[in-house]
DNA sequence: CATGAATGAGTGTTCATTCAT
DNA sequence: TATGAATGAACACTCATTCAT
């Protein structure tokens, strides 16, 4: 067991090495030596581990992709209705690359362009992650809490085309900025469109048509707060 | 003036033939070998042109970002309503996507995760055609067609991030897919919301004709339908 | 014992699978790890018994050169005249590296050629096995059998020289033929020379003259007669 | 023309480099900066000429093989009695690598045990050299000069086998011994082997049989007695 | 004895860029 | 203006060898 502990302690040096150095210089910029001082490691090591620069790279994800996808996963398990589920899919995104900056600037900088990339096992768990959102949907739509000519892939690319976008931002320009504050506004605007809402009126008919769902009351400014991981 | 555009000319097959492979191989696995291969010109030529590698692809945009701002703001002028006038973008970003593919390649797989591009000339272009979109958006919102606590910048990111990763995905999959179809569905999404509709006016009528499914006037001709992965 | 033998056994295990290896690939582009791998040890175990790849290849012969020289002396005690001797040392070259050819391949095509192995315990008894053909030509000029103005190291390079031409050929074309059937035709023509043969008359002076020599009646029984390519 | 030479002097001073260096140091020993430096030119500039090391190595032969053939191949056409041609084969190959020791080197050393070259163009041009000596044979067996059995290809890995064996001698133990001194003690003891001369009525059958011929008389004149070693 | 793990040292090769013509 | 020719500067990757266990 230790002996196995070492060398994945290792690898997993090397790997959270990469991840910050390519995070800050971008993949080409990097080279194996910069890694390997890093991650206090000898160029030759990185091989040992990796077979090449760029398995490197494609293993930056790994765990954590089918990770993430499991966390998502259950706490869907436990959120009813649909919009709230996309809100805590909105969580989860924000949340996690607010916490990972590394990873979010080399996922969403370096893999996310890569062609090579979409053949890899990692991207796989990424697609599964993603396709929850898929399923989320089409929940959505079949309770006719969303509309029902919603196509959900287009929706799906609304909302990780916006997530992405905002994460890119502010990985790209370095804004510190709080990612969990947009959480709420977000899943409004994407829930909700930019519409003007419809007043009380359009809440009314709703909660009366099906009060089993979430009355969006209040929904305005609800900064996730349950929210753990 | 026929010398002018005698450079003018070359100067021009450069950059096409520089899209044209960058958007093919990517930026690091292109050399300026090949680029001047397919330009019909020597290596050296194109340094007489641009005065790096970096350079050549930074100038890639230049024009079109410009040319594409004023066409977008004069188009913009004409049209009534902030809900069209988002139609009207996404419609000009789709259709110029479409039309030209390998920059769309470029621009989203190269130019965007560059942190270098930031600084340049073209990047004020794209900045400020993104600022029409912010325009955009604070208009309907004091015209009170928006939400009146809509984030114009939160709203945006939503707009562009979406039609991004569509255009991401069309280029990184290769799915020569009519991106134009999706101008409606993806702006009816984007100022609707997922949120079933509930109509002001336009609501009442809809309850009573349609109460549980979209009759928001044939608007939404979502011709994509059946949309697979 | 059967500890020391264990050892023993391990290094002939090592050396074998060396000269296979060395044999197939070549010694620079055969790793360290191709041959441990060959051998069922591990890299590190390789030097415990050889302090370098080099030394690894230099202990190839060995045994083989050492004992290659006595039973080649051996022989050549029991047989009379010096075309019989020449005859055994091609038989016994021949039927040697007929027997190993993965020896044949390293001593020919690696050893050889190596300036360092001259310096070498091996490379000795390789000299030494080879002096005895200057010996035995040296008999035969006093014996009166072989003319009085041959060069013995000329002589040699000759005998030599022929053999190791016929044995790279047949390593480096990989021809699997059967080296044993040239022994015959490959002396005479050593002995004998390219010339006409002088006639009957020739012979039976010969013999008149020198009675105590083999009379090379009958010998030349060349067998390889269609040898191609 | 000039700028055509241009390209070929700088090519051929980099072959000559190369082939002074591999010659000094082997092959994998040396590196591409050493020859880069020994011919004065770049690194980058080597890779202008030859797509890789290999391919240097592999263009060291070349003009010089094919030159070689021809120049052989005239010479014989003057020549009359196959004794005499092989005499002529001897001079040249001796003549040859006495006076490029670095080619007989590269050739000897390190062309020779490289499979890779037998596929190569020059190794045509080698193979076609050695063709000729089959057809010397052949024509020497044809017209009764040669013993009727003999099998030409057996009879050229005498020869080659003899010619190789003494340069790599000489070329080993960097022995900077005058080869031509070999020519004819050599071509004596290839084309009447080690047998004692069969008597001057031998002779004097010999030269009734065939008077055209070389009267063999004082033909063996060994200049070299002082062989050592 | 055996070896898993680590690495120092090395090198072929690429390519953006320059410049004389 | 255009380019053929040359190269400086880098770098990913390999492998023989070491050594603690």
């Amino acid at each position: 067991m230790t002996v196995q502990r070492k060398s994945t302690i290792r690898k997993d040096k090397i790997l959270k090495a990469a991840e910050r150095i390519f995070a800050q210089k971008g993949f080409q910029e990097t080279t194996i030596s910069d890694v390997a001082q890093e991650a206090g490691v000898s160029d030759a090591t990185i091989y040992e581990y990796f077979t090449s620069k760029e398995e490197l790279l494609f293993s930056i994800p790994g765990e954590t992709a089918r990770r993430g996808k499991e966390v998502i996963e259950l706490h869907l398990k436990y959120i009813r209705g649909a919009a709230n589920k996309i809100r805590a899919v909105v969580y989860h995104y924000l949340d996690f690359y607010q916490k990972e900056p590394n990873y979010a600037s080399v996922a969403m900088l370096i893999l996310k362009q890569n062609r090579k990339f979409l053949e890899t096992k990692a991207y796989q768990d990424v697609r599964e992650m993603s396709r929850l959102i898929i399923q989320v949907i089409e929940e959505g739509v079949a309770s006719g809490e969303f509309k029902s000519q919603t196509d959900p892939y287009l929706a799906r690319s609304m909302i990780l085309g916006t997530i992405e976008h905002m994460v890119i931002r502010s990985v790209l320009l370095g804004k510190p900025e709080n990612l969990l504050e947009w959480v709420d506004p977000l899943t409004d605007l994407l829930v909700d469109g930019l519409n003007r809402e419809k007043g009380a009126m359009g809440w009314n008919l709703k909660i009366n048509l099906e009060p089993r769902e979430e009355p969006p009351g209040g929904k305005a400014t609800p900064r996730a707060k349950t929210k753990t991981k």
